[in-house]
DNA sequence: TTAATAGTGTCTATAAGACAATATATA
DNA sequence: TATATATTGTCTTATAGACACTATTAA
């Protein structure tokens, strides 16, 4: 921390905060899976091309709020009350003709549910972090949305539903199908039940039986995310160093 | 993006750059490992209690420029060219009495050999990520240690030595040592030299004999860091998902 | 019955954890 | 030789990946 300097000696840079609103689009026609998706801006003011929503800081703002503000005017979203993930800070002087402006980049996930309303459009995302579309993003947008890809993406392989995406009452196919759109890859419907099972809670009635929905054939058990089972500890622990000498 | 705001129009906030410089201390009499340690400065004007180094960024200067005079500044290291890791953005509106002051925090590995001249002290660091000593930084700089030393042991996990804290030429015994000094806790030799090699390069001499270093016993293999063999993409990879169907 | 989806049994390959043996230097 | 450190062999256990089978509903 400084100590010495008058705060006010120095001149001060524009902090703008920038968001890559995560959800997921629905399996279309023509792909395997469903597919991760950015919220994108229309063309905005005086630029030419397309970027993610963002917004300068206010005074006596939090980045909470100033997200809250950005999702509310610029995609209609109101009482998001989800925490942005801080990816990076953009830091480039004269990254910005304008003047001296840093950007904090961050990620926020939210339920396609949530996003119905947005006024912008969600844009697939890739299997290697880019648009599928191939657009290119003002400023670095594209590295950001890369990044927020890759993120959710380490998230979803260590818990079922980290980020909320489903409502609880889910099935072990329907929690399958989110993962495929989210990491963009099919799944072996054995392997992942095994790997999800430890941290999923069987929904049952109040006499103690299983609760069961059906979608076509056999009825499938419902659950809900499970946040603090002690295999959460297990999952969450480092494995890739050889543990400690007894 | 922002693209209607005058940039004048606003107030701006002081951005500060904090840094966590993290570094390894040798193994002491008492303890059965080295430790991971973090540079602490001196008492600060004004201010009762310790802090991490930082600085006001200043006009034109991008964060790692910034970080470069804090280092030379504060801790009299010149010519750092490690790139800081950022860990976290303080943000509370309220947080420093002197005015709207935004905080961002970062963290830098630097090897022993270059910390001898540094000014402040080196401080040793639990398992829990807590400072050994039990004292508290101001402001939320434990915080900061703390999430600096996760990263460090997370990035520990899945390479020899990803932030180059020993030089080329090492042998697996202090490998070895290093990662205990990290993770804090003593590991089994032979699992840790079968999970450490794919990613290690024998060292050889120009007639392609292997280079040995002898320290009282049976000398060793030296080794260099290995970051293109192609385990080095398998470690990466996730592996905690079922993977796709063929 | 068939179609559709849910769930289980089980084999294989890989790797970590653990213990013990063998190898090669110096004193 | 004894001692110290390095390196390898191998057994056990856990789990991902893969394939095939069984189970339970609706039409």
């Amino acid at each position: 921390m400084p100590w010495k300097s008058d705060l006010a000696r120095f001149p001060r840079p524009n902090v703008a905060v920038d968001i890559a609103v995560l959800s997921v689009l629905p399996q279309q026609p023509t792909d395997a899976t469903g597919s991760l998706a950015v919220l994108v801006e229309g063309e905005a003011g005086g630029l030419r091309g397309r970027a993610l929503p963002g917004r300068f800081l206010r005074e006596g703002q939090t980045i909470t709020a100033c997200v809250d503000d950005v999702l509310s005017i610029k995609a209609g979203l109101n009482n998001v009350s989800a925490e942005p993930r801080l990816l990076r800070v953009f830091d480039d002087p004269h990254r910005d003709p304008r003047g001296w402006t840093l950007s904090l980049a961050h990620s926020l996930t939210l339920p396609p549910r949530r996003l119905q309303e947005a006024t912008a459009g969600l844009v697939p995302i890739a299997t290697n972090g880019e648009l599928e579309s191939g657009e290119t993003l003002l400023f670095d947008h594209n590295a950001i949305v890369s990044e927020a890809a890759a993120s959710i993406r380490d998230r979803y392989e260590q818990l079922p539903d980290p980020d909320g995406l489903l409502e609880d009452g889910f099935t072990m196919a329907e929690l399958k199908g989110l993962h495929e759109a989210v990491i963009g890859e099919p799944l072996l419907k054995d392997t992942f039940r095994r790997r999800m099972e430890p941290n999923l809670q069987p929904l049952t009635d109040p006499d103690g039986a299983r609760l069961l929905r059906s979608d076509g054939g056999r009825p499938a058990q419902v659950f809900v995310h499970r946040r603090d089972h002690p295999s959460v500890a297990a999952l969450q622990r480092r494995v890739l160093l050889p543990r400690a000498a007894r």
